[in-house]
DNA sequence: GCCCTGATTGCACGGTGTGCAATTATTCGC
DNA sequence: GCGAATAATTGCACACCGTGCAATCAGGGC
């Protein structure tokens, strides 16, 4: 890897820290594309360069880890059941990523709505970046509402989950990490079997066969 | 209805058609805050009290739907299957809309990053509302998680139907408002059926006992 | 070393979004 | 009806945003 590659990426990086510093001490949207790009040491056309808004320098861990968890899909065994590589992909993302900094910018957006539409954004780009993976390994029999039906409500759950595990979790535990799986796992388990039964708070159904026997939901 | 109330309605409504018909004519992201305020016949600041951004006044119509289709919701028996309420009220909703305007603004969101942030803010805020109604229709034993996967599951189904009725199905077709209904259905049929067989495009699978075949899907 | 390519920077400029205070339009008590 | 309370509209000011452009600087190829 050359010097020119390496110094675009370390320069993207340092100003996504510093916008992350930023939003840690003085809150999300309480500071300017200036502030960040004094404290990353670049000028602030060069920081309009890497990013075209100061929370859009925030969505970079969310992009990486949703980027990472396609990568992960992609290396999945063709022939597996497809929510088997899908929780899996999401299982082993958790285990690699650190964590950490993604429950803090999620609560952060809470409070912020430019931020909030960022991170549906990047939501939303990886959906689409999903959609055509997926349809690489189902081929083009499937059809496009199939496709993107699915691929929207696994990441609607993954988001869910995430949602949850940001609200509830202390992001310095030790089980963080753990927490954070069992919840995707629970909620694409449901996903997997049409929702047909409520479940209660902390008890994910993990047995497959809960989709033998439900009759008519709720 | 007094007149304070009825005079901040038209300004809303007179914004928020001043801002589609720029849309429509300049495109998306291409008029200012101003041509709006202007052709709406108020001043500027006025435009601001109103909408954070130009985007903004493009959502208008679109989190008008997805109210009325919650309150369509809240008016089913509440003895129903979960999702045939669902399904039902989304039905419902695209009967008493007019659909033409909803294609085209989705169609644009395709060629403006705000205006595509501004609209999943829009099915984000609906997101919420309805999470709200239907704990309050499932009581307090289902689990927050199974509640938000739910609710956001449905949205992105439904999200997924109108996307692709919106790419398409011509805004002025006779059965414009059936295709339409024929999406919502097909997907969130194959949601509530887990997903569990790849449908191909046009043949959406409504029988309610897709449910009891499957085994391992994909 | 010299040139070429590409990244960084300063500058300028139109547009954005909001606080504030003045003005204008409705409502309400009488 | 009439004046006082209340709420909406407006103009103004101001800091900040986002981008085109041209100059400058750093890395890579030869």
């Amino acid at each position: 890897m050359g010097r020119r590659e390496r110094n675009k990426i370390d320069t993207r990086r340092a100003i996504a820290d510093a916008a992350f510093d930023l939003a840690r001490s003085v809150g999300p949207g309480a500071f300017t594309a200036d502030q960040i790009a004094e404290r990353a040491g670049v000028s602030r056309r060069t920081f309009f360069n890497y990013f075209h808004s100061a929370e859009d320098a925030l969505t970079v861990r969310m992009d990486g880890f949703l980027e990472l968890a396609l990568g992960v899909f992609g290396s999945m065994p063709a022939g597996e059941p497809l929510f088997e590589s899908i929780i899996r992909a999401f299982s082993e993302t958790t285990r690699m990523e650190g964590l950490s900094q993604h429950g803090e910018l999620f609560r952060m957006a809470d409070t912020n709505p430019e931020l909030l539409r960022a991170q549906l954004h990047s939501w939303e780009r990886a959906e689409v970046l999903i959609a055509e993976a997926l349809r690489r390994r189902l081929g083009s029999v499937t059809g496009d509402l199939y496709l993107t039906a699915l691929v929207g409500s696994v990441l609607s759950c993954t988001k869910a989950a995430v949602r949850d595990w940001a609200a509830t979790t202390a992001e310095d535990a030790e089980d963080s990490g753990e927490q954070l799986e069992a919840r995707i796992l629970a909620a694409l388990s449901m996903l997997r079997d049409g929702f047909s039964e409520p479940v209660a708070s902390g008890a994910p159904s993990t047995a497959r066969d809960t989709h033998a026997s439900p009759g008519q939901p709720v």
